[in-house]
DNA sequence: GACGATTAATCAATCGTTTGATTAAATATT
DNA sequence: AATATTTAATCAAACGATTGATTAATCGTC
C-alpha cells in the first residue's frame, strides 16, 4: 500500500530493455514478449522448478497475473520459451548448412564438402561456447535433454534431425561413404559432441587451460583443436575407403 | 484460519546443534545412508530446487525431521550426496587411468600410451553411456556444472583435474609432446568431450541410429567411432611431430 | 535412567494461481 | 460527431497448497 499511484497514464512502457521488438507488438504494450524474454533468461539459469514466477514478471517489469493471462500458467510460459528457442534455433540453422547439406542441396565436391563442415564447427563454437548472450539458449537446452519430454521431441525434428543428417551427407561426400550408414552418423555425432563439451564443460576447460574469459582468442584454440581432429578423422577415413586426396593447404 | 501467534515467540535460535558424525552412525538402521542414496537418485533425476526433502524421506523411508538431524538440513544433505559422488568418482578413476599416467607412475611407449588411453575410453563410455545405475550420478554433475560452485570445485581438484592431467602425459607420451601445452589439452578434452555427449544427447543419438537401447551393442559402435577418432588424431599430430609410428594392427 | 535415534505436529515463508477492480482503446449505437 | 458498450490489458490483493525447518515428545538400547 501506499504505493504511488502511477494512474497517470498506462501508455508510457516503461521497460526498454529489449531494443529489438521490431514491428507491432507495440500496441499490446510488449509485455509478452518481455516475459518471454525474461523467462528464458531466468529459467535456463535455475531451471523450471528453481525459478519463480514472481522473480521472471519482476525482471520482465509486468504483473504477476500477465503470466496466466497470456500463457495460462507457469508451464505455459515453459512451453512458450521453448517454441520460441526453435523457432531461432530453426532459423539459424536453416541459413548455415542445410543450404549446403540440405535434401534438396547438390553436395559440393569432397574439398568443399569438409570446407563447409569446417565453417559450421567454427559457427557452432562461436555460437556455443564463444557467445555469451547464447548460455541461457544453451542451458535450456541442455536441461530439456536431461529429461527428455516434448519439448526435446519438436527440437529433434525441427533443429537436430535436419541438421545432423545434412552433416552426415556432407561429411559422406567429404570422405566417400553412406550417409546412411552408423558409422557416419556416430562420426558426425562425435564431432558435434566435441564442440557441445567445450560449451558444458567450460568451468572446468577455463581452470585447466589456466584460461580467465572464452573470448576471440580462446575460441580459435577450440576452434584450431576440434577441426584438427575433424581433418585427421576425414584424412583416416578417406584412406581407409581407398579415396585419393587432393593436397591442399592446410592453413 | 487466521490463527493468531499462538508460540509466544521464537525461543532461541540453537544452530549449531547440527550433530556432525561424518563416520559413525552405522549403530542404527542406516538412515544416514539410506538418505543419502535416496536423495542422489532424486537430485539427480530432478535438481536441488525441484526435489522436496519429504519425497526423499519416503524414499528412504525415514522421517523427515532425520535429514535436517544428520545433515542440518537440504544443503547439508545436498553436499553430502556430492561428497559422497566425488568419493566414489575418485575411487574409480585411481584405479583406472592414474597408475598410468599418473604424476609418480612411469610412463609407457608411445604405443603402449595409446593402448592405455583406448582402454580409458572404452571404461568410460561403459560406465557414462551403458550403465543406468551411473546415470543419476553423471546427471547430479552435469547439473552442477551448470550452475558452477564449490561441488564442482572439489569435483575438480579431486578427480577431473588429475585424470586430465594423466590423461595428457599419456597423450604426450603417445604423440610426442609437451603435457603441459595447451594443445595437449584442448586434444584430450575434446577427446573426452565425444564421450560425455554420447551420454548427454543420448535420446538424440539414440533416435537418430534407431536403436531402443544403449546395450552391450550399442556402446561397442560408440567405442569403435571413438577410439577411430582417436587414432586418427593421434596419427595426424604424430606426423605433424616428425614422429615415426610402428605400424601395428588395426583391429 | 541416560542418551542417541526417531517420530508427529507445527511453524513461517513462499509457491502458483485466482479474483475483482481499473483503465485505455476499440467498437457499436445514436 | 457524440455517446454508449464491449474488449483487452494491467494491477493489487488474497487464496490454498507446499516448502524447508523446528519443536517437544517418544522409542529403543545399553
Amino acid at each position: 500500500m501506499a504505493k504511488a499511484a502511477k494512474s497517470s497514464g498506462r501508455k508510457e512502457r516503461a521497460e526498454g530493455k529489449t531494443p529489438e521488438t521490431p514491428e507491432s507488438a507495440e500496441a499490446s504494450g510488449g509485455s509478452r514478449e518481455a516475459l518471454i524474454h525474461a523467462a528464458t533468461l531466468r529459467f535456463g539459469e535455475a531451471g523450471y522448478a528453481a525459478t519463480s514466477i514472481r522473480a521472471i514478471a519482476t525482471d520482465a517489469g509486468v504483473n504477476l497475473s500477465l503470466i496466466s493471462y497470456y500463457f495460462g500458467g507457469k508451464q505455459g510460459l515453459y512451453e512458450a520459451c521453448a517454441r520460441d528457442i526453435v523457432d531461432r534455433l530453426s532459423a539459424i540453422a536453416g541459413r548455415a548448412i542445410l543450404p549446403f547439406g540440405g535434401e534438396a542441396a547438390e553436395l559440393p565436391s569432397p574439398g568443399m564438402s569438409l570446407a563447409v563442415l569446417e565453417r559450421a564447427i567454427s559457427a557452432m563454437v562461436d555460437f556455443l561456447v564463444r557467445d555469451e548472450a547464447s548460455q541461457a539458449v544453451t542451458r535450456f537446452i541442455m536441461r530439456e535433454l536431461g529429461n527428455p519430454g516434448l519439448v526435446v521431441d519438436i527440437l529433434y525434428e525441427d533443429v537436430m534431425q535436419p541438421v545432423h543428417t545434412a552433416a552426415c551427407r556432407l561429411w559422406a561426400a567429404a570422405t566417400g561413404g553412406e550417409s546412411d550408414s552408423a558409422a557416419v552418423k556416430l562420426a558426425v555425432f562425435s564431432l558435434i559432441g566435441q564442440v557441445v563439451y567445450f560449451r558444458i564443460a567450460r568451468p572446468v576447460v577455463m581452470r585447466r587451460l589456466g584460461w580467465q574469459q572464452m573470448g576471440t582468442v580462446e575460441a580459435e584454440a577450440v576452434k584450431t583443436a576440434v577441426i584438427a581432429n575433424l581433418r585427421a578423422a576425414a584424412h583416416a577415413v578417406r584412406q581407409q575407403n581407398g579415396m585419393q586426396e587432393n593436397r591442399m593447404a592446410t592453413s
